[in-house]
This record gives structure tokens, sequence and C-alpha cells, in this order.
DNA sequence: GAGACCAGCAGGG
DNA sequence: CCCTGCTGGTCTC
């Protein structure tokens, strides 16, 4: 089951901004969320990769702004039949291998990769994310990373918390909480 | 290149 | 609890 297997979420990094990226809807546990879905080149052959992964939380309408945002000029197309063989991957028992593909700075990825390394149900606090890619003293740099982060879930940037114990997410605190503690308790 | 922005932290009241 | 100073990388002119 989802959250609960341990998937291997390789990271590519994309080179240029994608020209389209394919997008659909998916029902988690957690809410509705908008999957897209790029393609890269492994070796020889090109492959789908997940490149964001949001919530939706006022309407598809919103969340499709959002990405048009982030990710300004792409083309975007709706695609359900690659979204649907998506998800059999990230609902699957095995420890299924799904590659994401991500675009930022040195530092975001250094911080991303070492977050897809995080089994499920650790947390870890920002000071220590922040030893763990050598810059131990650039605390909110490495936070203001993982926020920019476009991957949720997959990318656990729900399994850092802060050494104070507040708790503060993207998508609202509470989600975050519900999050840790469902993956606490399997 | 300057200045603002941050999902942090520690220290002091 | 709240307030303050410090922090370093990124983003926006």
């Amino acid at each position: 089951m989802w959250l609960t297997n341990n998937l291997q979420v390789p990271l590519t990094t994309l080179q240029a901004m994608p020209k389209t990226i394919k997008y659909g809807y998916i029902n988690s546990k957690f809410g509705k969320m908008l999957l897209g879905l790029t393609t890269i080149t492994k070796g020889a052959k090109s492959c789908n990769a997940i490149c964001l992964l949001y919530f939706v939380q006022k309407s598809d309408i919103e969340s499709l702004k959002e990405v048009q945002r982030r990710w300004p000029n792409v083309e975007l197309v709706l695609d359900a039949v690659a979204i649907e063989k998506c998800m059999e991957t990230l609902y699957s028992d095995n420890d299924a291998v799904i590659d994401v593909a991500v675009r930022g700075t040195d530092l975001q990825l250094a911080v991303w990769n070492e977050l897809v390394k995080l089994k499920v149900g650790s947390t870890i606090t920002y000071s220590e994310l922040a030893q763990l890619v050598d810059r131990p003293r650039a605390v909110r740099a490495v936070a203001s990373a993982v926020a920019k982060n476009e991957v949720s879930i997959l990318i656990p940037c729900h399994r850092i918390v802060s050494k104070s114990g507040a708790v503060k997410y993207g998508w609202g605190a509470k989600l975050k909480s519900d999050l840790l503690e469902y993956e606490a308790n399997t």
C-alpha cells in the first residue's frame, strides 16, 4: 500500500524546462492529488517520470493555475492512461522503483537526494538535514530548499520536523501530522 | 549587486 | 509563552 511501502525514488535532473506535461488526478488516502509526468531519457530509451505531485486543496482549476505559475509556458495534456499506470506502481506491494524528475539549484538537489533516502515513519530535523548536505550552518537555506520541492510525499518533506516542535507545512499543518501519524502506525 | 524573503535556532525575559 | 538577533542561499529587481 502506498506510503507504507518503501518505494525507491531515483531523482533525475531536468536540464531544461519540459515542453509538455501529462497530467491527471488521483485519489489518495489524504485527498485528491494532481500528478504530472514528463519524459526523461534513460540511456537509449525514454520513459515517464513524475515531475509534480500537488494536493488539490481548492479546485482543479486552481491547481492547474498553480502548475502554470511554477512551470511557465509548458503545455498541459490530460492523460488519464499514463497517470493510471503510474498509480499502479505507487500502490504496488513490492519495493517498486519510480522515477522522479526535478529541476533546481545544487543545494536543492542535494537536499532532495537526502530526503528520498528517508525511511517510511522516520523523521529528521532541519539541523540534521543541513549537516547531511555539508552546510551545518545553512539551516534556513536548507528549509527553503525543502519548501520548493514539487513532488510532495515522494520527496517526503513531511518527515522533517523542527527542533522546537512547531509544525509547519506547505499543504497545511494538519496534513503533515496526519501523514506522520499514519506512517508511524504501520 | 543590493535588498528582501524564509516550513530555523538559541537565548533571554 | 513571546521577542530578538543571527544565519545562508535564493529570488527579484
